[in-house]
RNA sequence: GGUCCCAUCGUCUAGUGGCCCAGGACGUGGCCCUCUCAAGGCUAAAACACGGGUUCGACUCCCGUUGGGACUACCA
C-alpha cells in the first residue's frame, strides 16, 4: 500500500510571488497532479513584523493567475501558534530543549568575536547544561545532539553528509513565545502529513537541523528534493536589479501565463530536446529525477520567445479575451466601450506573429480602430509620390465597386488592377499600406483592409488622395 | 572564515564509458520565401573549466585545483 503524495508551497508573505517562488510552486504543483497527489499552501508568517496580508492576497493571485490551484490552505501558521507551543513544550520535558537566557545582543557580540578569531560563528552552548527554569526574557533553545553525522537523502543531490558539530542548537521558541521557521516547518510538515518537501536549495543546510527535530518526536522523515536556484545575468542569486521578478510584472507586461510556465518547468527540467509543452504532457512527463543539478540563469529573451510562440498559437477567441485589459489600459478602447468580440479576435489574430507582447499587440492594433492617424514622414516620401496617389484613386474605384469587403474578394480585384497597369503588386501594396497605417510595416494589406472595414478604409483613403 | 552544493556553446539544456572531432532551443550572422513587417524553411559561428588518475576507451567514474552559488539570525 502506498500512501498517497502530498506536497506544499510554503511562502513567507514577505514579498509578491516571484519568479523562483512560482517555479518552486509549480514543481509542487506538477509533482501532485502526476502523482495525483494533494497540493497545499501554507503561508508561513511566523515573523510578523515581514508579514502582510496583502502579499498573502498577491501570493494568491500570482498562483491563480498561473493556474496552480491547491487543494488545501492557505493555512497560516500565524494561527497555529498553540500548536508549536505545545509541541515546543513536549521537547523540554523531554530534555530535548532548554531555555536560554542569552540576550539577542550578547550572541551578536560573540559571534562577532568569534568571526574575528576565525572561528564559526555559532552558539557557544553556554546555557545548554544549565536546565534554567522559564525565566522572563528566555529564549527556547533546541538541544542538537552531539557528535555524528546527519545524512540528507535528497532526491535531486543524493546523500548529503554533515558533521553535528556544524549545527547550532537553534532557537525554536523566541522570548517572546513566537516559533521559529526551523522548527514549525517540521512539525507543520508533520501534522499536514506531507509526503514530499520540494522546496529551493536555499534549505540543504537547514535539512540536518529539521531532521533531528523529526527525530527527537520519533517521526519518520520525508522525502526531500531540493531544487537549484534561478540565477540573474550576473550568475547572482536573481534579484530585482536584475529586472522584473515578480509574477505579476510579466503578467502585466503581456506575457501568458502557461508561456511563463512553460519556460519556468525548462528552467532546470527538461524532457529530451521538447521545448514545447502543453499542461497536459507536462503532467504526464514530469519527474523529480529529471531535473538537473545546476542552478540556471533567467533569460527574459527565451521568455520572450515563448511567449511569442503561445500568442501564435492561440485562437481569435483566447486572443480577443487577453488583449481586451490592454487596450483599455493603453486608451485604445474606452473601458465602457462595447466591443464586438468577433472583431477582436480576428483583428488580435491577424497579429498573432507579430506581437510577443500583448501590449505589443495591443499598441500595434491601434491602426485597426485610429481614423486620425499620423503618416510616418520617411514612409510619406517613399510611397506617397503623385504617381502612387495615382494608384490609390484606382484602387479606391475598385474597392468601392468590390462586391465585398473582404481579402478574399479584394486581393484578386488589386492583383488585376497592377496587372493592367504594368506594375508590380509592392508599388500598390505599400502606398495602400502607408495610406492606411501610416507606416510600413503590417499585416498582409488585404487583411488590414478588410478588418478595418469599408467605412474607415475610405475615410483614410480620402484623406491621402483629397477629394 | 566554516559547512554544503554546483561546473557541456553567451544562455537553457541533451548526453548516465565506446552511438559525440558532442545533439536540440533562445539569441546572433547569412540565404530562401515575400505586398511590408513578421512568421516559416535552410544554413553558419559557438561548449565538455583545469590537472591528475581508473579503463583497451572518458563529457560521462574517482581525487585535487580553480571558479560560481547557498547557508552560517530570537528571517524564512
Amino acid at each position: 500500500m502506498t500512501t498517497s503524495v502530498r506536497v506544499r508551497f510554503a511562502p513567507s508573505p514577505t514579498g509578491y510571488l516571484h519568479i523562483g517562488g512560482a517555479r518552486t510552486a509549480l514543481f509542487n504543483w506538477l509533482f501532485a497532479r502526476r502523482n495525483n497527489g494533494v497540493f497545499i499552501l501554507r503561508i508561513e508568517d511566523t515573523d510578523r513584523s515581514r508579514s502582510t496580508d496583502e502579499y498573502i492576497q498577491a501570493i494568491m493571485d500570482g498562483m491563480t493567475w498561473l493556474n496552480l490551484d491547491w487543494e488545501e490552505g492557505p493555512y497560516r501558521q500565524t494561527d497555529r501558534f498553540d500548536i508549536y507551543r505545545g509541541y515546543a513544550e513536549r521537547l523540554i520535558q523531554e530534555d530535548k530543549a532548554y531555555y536560554c537566557t542569552c540576550l539577542p545582543e550578547e550572541l551578536e557580540e560573540r559571534r562577532q568575536q568569534s568571526l574575528a578569531e576565525g572561528k564559526s560563528p555559532m552558539y557557544d552552548g553556554r546555557c545548554r547544561e544549565l536546565r534554567l527554569k522559564p525565566a522572563e526574557p528566555a529564549a527556547v533553545r533546541f538541544r542538537v545532539p552531539r557528535g555524528g553525522q546527519t545524512v540528507v537523502q535528497d532526491m535531486i543531490k543524493g546523500a548529503i553528509a554533515f558533521e553535528n558539530s556544524v549545527l547550532d542548537d537553534m532557537v525554536i521558541l523566541r522570548s517572546d513565545g513566537t516559533p521559529t521557521y526551523n522548527f514549525v516547518v517540521v512539525v507543520d510538515d508533520i501534522d499536514m502529513k506531507i509526503t514530499h518537501v520540494i522546496r529551493g536549495d536555499d534549505h540543504v543546510n537547514n535539512t540536518p537541523k529539521q531532521i533531528h527535530i523529526y527525530q527527537a518526536f520519533g517521526w519518520d522523515v520525508p522525502q526531500f528534493a531540493h531544487l537549484p536556484m534561478i540565477l540573474g545575468s550576473d550568475k547572482a542569486r536573481l534579484s530585482k536589479r536584475h529586472g522584473a521578478t515578480s509574477v505579476t510584472a510579466y503578467r502585466d507586461m503581456g506575457y501568458l501565463p502557461d508561456a511563463l510556465v512553460n519556460y519556468l518547468v525548462r528552467l532546470g527540467w527538461s524532457f529530451g530536446d521538447q521545448e514545447i509543452f502543453t499542461r497536459q504532457e507536462l503532467i504526464q512527463h514530469f519527474s523529480l529525477e529529471s531535473i538537473g543539478e545546476s542552478a540556471a540563469v533567467f533569460n527574459p529573451e527565451k521568455l520572450l520567445w515563448l511567449n511569442s510562440q503561445y500568442i501564435m498559437n492561440s485562437t481569435p477567441e483566447a486572443l480577443a479575451d487577453a488583449v481586451l485589459p490592454f487596450l483599455e489600459q493603453a486608451g485604445v478602447l474606452a473601458e465602457d466601450t462595447q466591443v464586438d468580440m468577433q472583431w477582436l479576435g480576428k483583428a488580435a489574430y491577424s497579429l498573432r506573429e507579430r506581437s510577443k507582447t500583448l501590449l505589443e499587440m495591443a499598441s500595434q492594433m491601434k491602426c485597426y480602430i485610429a481614423d486620425e492617424i499620423a503618416i510616418d514622414q520617411k514612409a510619406r516620401g517613399k510611397h506617397l509620390k503623385p504617381e502612387s496617389i495615382q494608384v490609390l484613386a484606382d484602387v479606391r474605384t475598385v474597392l468601392e465597386h468590390a462586391t465585398e469587403f473582404s481579402a478574399t474578394v479584394i486581393e484578386p480585384l488589386v492583383n488585376e488592377l497592377a496587372v493592367a497597369k504594368g506594375i508590380k503588386l509592392g508599388a500598390v501594396a505599400q502606398p495602400l499600406r502607408v495610406a492606411l497605417t501610416g507606416g510600413t510595416a503590417s499585416p498582409g494589406i488585404f487583411e488590414v483592409v478588410e478588418i478595418m472595414g469599408k467605412k474607415l478604409v475610405m475615410k483614410l483613403l480620402a484623406k491621402v488622395i483629397g477629394g
